[in-house]
DNA sequence: TTGTAAGCGTTATCAG
DNA sequence: CTGATAACGCTTACAA
């Protein structure tokens, strides 16, 4: 049985009655404004509130003080890996700076982002990082010009002038795309989630077609954009992959780790052997990369210096600072396994 | 670049103003107390927040309303995937019912834990849903004492008197051991992360041990606590549990998902063959289970009934309901796949 | 059905 | 260095 005592909480007029001094003494120590406050005072109240076992009230105090050491973390899919990794990361420096973080999933679905980013915008949230649908700029930009800074992780949308920290997709694609090429693939697949104005899908997309443009003819390049709110569609595209290059020797460049994922249980529900009967590449460097026959080539993002960037970042800009917004680019690592041969 | 306008943000005065009525009308809508509304009035409020873009501040509401629509997630793992399914589940149902998680993430470090305890404490959530380290009891009565409604996911502590959910680890462990001495096993060991009084890791061991101890000879078993912060302490004890088995028919019992990607990329690195040269059985059913080679035998948890259930639990208790603690416990299952012959 | 007024627990302003 | 006192934006008796 939980009981729940009636008692009043004690506040920080409790704390200043018990140190024999004011409110607003008490005050100046939770804000460690120390070299205002006599030493012999500061220990009073040390001891005060230990005694007490005072904890200050951050609604109040964020209501008067209009911080609320809150920070807004909107995901797209808080089930992918990749998403996890950064988020400990975020997490741990939030931690440390006496912030936390309120993670709101969104399954890249607008109208749940929109109902997050309102109901975040309730909490007064001092900083809000999002990997955002794109869906709701209208809504992004009200909230920076309501004082939370916005930093986009991941996707970005330079129209509207936020901080944004990701990785160089087009290199790493390029590069990859390349390394498939001097491979002597001739069929070339690009799987992923609907492109649908997500700049990260879009980037790895045109660096793939881009580079395929150059090196070989038209015919070895195959765009699929699979939709996994339906079970069957990835496979249905895998096997129009299948189909349409018989005898070719195949490739498939997956845009994302839950891509590939999808894609490795369907091929080996079809028996297919990878490389042999299809190679296969990968964005994202999940854990079982590494442990999966044969073990992935993958495109690896420095996960947790995206964390630490993005947290940085916001933190900036919530302690006042007024630059332009930087866009953030970091290296992706293209790690050679033998998923491809 | 942020602009940061300066003008005040708009308030329930605004808003009252605006619709020619009383801030009290106005908070009465906002508390959805519509009976109590001329269906005009409501009307004309609704069009001014329409027109004002209001955004009620919970800051301000809680303080008065002693509610702040916020509930706190402690794991100790944000990483696992098993984590991250019940995280999940837990925060689409948090945002049917409007209130925002605040996700903590403590390493099964107690001190972290406590500090975590005391952030949440000082923003007055309303719950906690905590995956304790068991090291913090005292806090967590304070803070049931203090409204706070507490309940336990995965880890329980009988003596707290808080609702617990989970699943049945010893039918579970239970079924997985005697599977495999029906294999004819001979030499079974049991691997986990430091038992340390994480009531989880003791059910799963007491299981395996009780089982063994009434089918096979005592040398049958062999347990390992393998220390993760530690890079090669896994490895060095699964070479223990090779050297002291040679020609046994060998079996690993993975205490949970971290622990068997660690032993499989152990057992990769030493280039053993699962099942010939070890078969392996792991608790939890991580995504990559299903393609690894081969598929890999496991206990499934219900990680999406788990996070659901301690939402359910949570609201229950924080509407009110004071009915004794509730301890669920909910069913695993074990896959059979190929990682066991 | 609606309004008045008194807080909720802080911080900020201004004196001392 | 310290202390009154007025907000902050909302909810909730209590009235009307």
């Amino acid at each position: 049985m939980q009981k729940h005592s009636n008692k009043r909480r004690t506040t920080i007029l409790d704390v200043a009655k018990k140190a024999g001094v004011s409110k607003t003494t008490v005050s100046r120590y939770l804000g460690k404004q120390y070299d205002e406050l006599a030493a012999d005072t500061r220990k009073k109240i040390e001891a005060a509130i230990e005694a007490l076992d005072y904890k200050p009230n951050r609604m109040a105090a964020g209501l008067k003080g209009g911080r609320s050491y809150l920070i807004g973390m909107v995901v797209a899919d808080i089930t992918n890996p990749f998403t996890t990794k950064i988020l400990h990361a975020a997490e741990t420096l939030c931690r440390n700076k006496g912030y936390s973080l309120m993670v709101c999933n969104t399954n890249n679905d607008p109208q749940v982002e929109r109902d997050y980013i309102f109901m975040l915008q309730s909490h007064r949230i001092d900083g809000l990082i999002i990997n955002t649908t794109g869906k709701n700029n209208q809504f992004l930009t009200q909230m920076a010009e309501q004082k939370t800074s916005v930093v986009l992780v991941d996707r970005k949308i330079p129209e509207l002038g936020f901080d944004s920290i990701g990785v160089d997709n087009i290199t790493a694609t390029e590069e990859a795309v390349q390394f498939l090429i001097s491979k002597n693939y001739e069929s070339i697949a690009f799987f992923s989630e609907p492109i649908d104005g997500v700049s990260t899908r879009r980037e790895r997309l045109s660096a793939f077609q881009s580079v395929l443009a150059m090196h070989g003819n038209s015919s070895m390049q195959h765009v699929y954009e699979a939709d996994f709110s339906q079970t069957l569609d990835l496979e249905d595209k895998l096997d129009h992959f299948l189909k349409s290059t018989k005898g070719k020797k195949r490739a498939i460049f997956s845009a994302n780790g839950v891509v590939s994922l999808g894609l490795i249980k369907a091929m080996k529900k079809r028996g297919l052997v990878i490389p042999d009967d299809m190679a296969i590449i990968g964005f994202d460097d999940p854990d079982w990369a590494e442990i999966h026959t044969p073990a992935l080539t993958t495109i690896s993002q420095p996960t947790t210096a995206i964390g630490r960037t993005v947290i940085e970042r916001v933190f900036k800009r919530i302690e006042g600072d007024t630059a332009p917004p930087k866009d953030i680019v970091l290296p992706a690592e293209l790690l050679v396994r033998h998923s491809t041969i």
